[in-house]
DNA sequence: TCGTGAGCCTACCGCTCGGTAGGCAGCAAG
DNA sequence: CTTGCTGCCTACCGAGCGGTAGGCTCACGA
């Protein structure tokens, strides 16, 4: 039961918001009364928490391959495929950790300090040995690289239902669209034309 | 007054999200009682619905600006410059865009299908006139560029309190650094190298 | 001078919120 | 059989919410 409060509140936060979702509301979604669902989280504020930890361990779970991926030879794009995929696996990740960013920065700063930075410093690296060897603009800022690939992997996801009617197609169609367009422009935003059999992943 | 309740209204809603703020707390901003809010606007609803209203008059107001850059034969940075422009200005703007993105995405879609369609449209096609002149990458989606370049500006403003620690530097140059490299990623996920004097914004 | 409306106030309404008290069924161990 | 724990319930609490009723002051025009 635990567990299914936690995923159906998981939802309700990432879909109306923290302060937009009552304890009766998240109750009734696993047909128990608030005061069972209190029986099992003390307050909201822990439910909140553990929310959080819940879509945090996720996260680490997945790290390991987000790491073996930057530190392989492979293209870097295989990273941001990965992290695609993390936020594509359940959508409510990407709209939970953007109304963090917004409900409270602060807090969330610390967490993406404790456990993204790893990852970046390690991707930072690899673009500068790609800056080395020429393949990679000279140009390019490693880490802030890094923080608009996140930015839009993360934004692009919470945000395609509204964006993406400025595509014609049906909503299903305009997500694989945007997908695509955003690694190969994650990919010319980064590689130079033509350098070591580093292709764009859509083709041409 | 009511410009000044319209005013802490946008900032708070902004803040704390819509169900984050009490009329009460908007009024004590503005120095009057709730009731006297609700002498200026009749609901909370109507609040809601006037600060929005606001940001897309100021929206509207830059708009043949925006038009115009992407009509002229400048380079589509100065289009980009120009969105960059908007919302630095005013960051509550980005705030609160990607909060209705996230709590009424069905109602944002409305507004943006209304008013950033035609200057989508219009930047959409000064890119195929770049690939038809050989200056852009033939393999960009154009349309699905245009999102990708929203997203990152709205969501690059408003999150960059949390993901600016993945930089080292102080928050105010971090912003700096972002933006910089966020124009010259537009740019080259857009253009050819060497084309017809398109250089990045920040130089090399 | 008086009426009138704008703009603000205090006092209050019903409702929902997060949270607590206390009880009741079921089950497992002594 | 009893004891005690788990997991749920009904009933209730105070606080804060959005919103209303009605009255006060003050400026302004007839």
């Amino acid at each position: 039961m635990r567990d299914r409060i936690l995923k159906a509140a998981t939802h309700l936060f990432a879909k109306q918001g923290f302060d937009g979702t009552s304890l009766s509301e998240i109750a009734s979604a696993v047909e128990i009364k608030k005061p069972s669902l209190l029986y099992h989280f003390r307050s909201k504020a822990e439910l909140r928490v553990a929310v959080l930890a819940s879509m945090l361990d996720h996260f680490k779970a997945v790290l390991p391959e987000l790491l073996a991926a930057a530190a392989s030879q492979e293209q870097l794009a295989s990273v941001l495929r990965a992290l695609v995929g993390f936020f594509r696996a359940d959508r409510d990740r990407a709209r939970l950790l953007l109304r963090e960013a917004l409900d409270r920065p602060e807090e969330l700063r610390g967490l993406v300090h404790e456990h993204v930075t790893p990852w970046v410093r390690m991707v930072e690296e690899r673009i500068r040995q790609g800056q080395a060897d020429g393949s990679i603009h000279a140009h390019a800022d490693p880490a802030a690289y890094c923080v608009h690939a996140i930015q839009l992997v993360v934004g692009g996801l919470a945000s395609a239902d509204s964006l993406g009617v400025l595509l014609d197609d049906d909503p299903e169609a305009a997500e694989a669209r945007l997908t695509e367009e955003l690694l190969r422009m994650l990919h010319r935003g980064l590689y130079r034309p033509g350098a070591e059999g580093e292709r764009p992943p859509g083709g041409e």
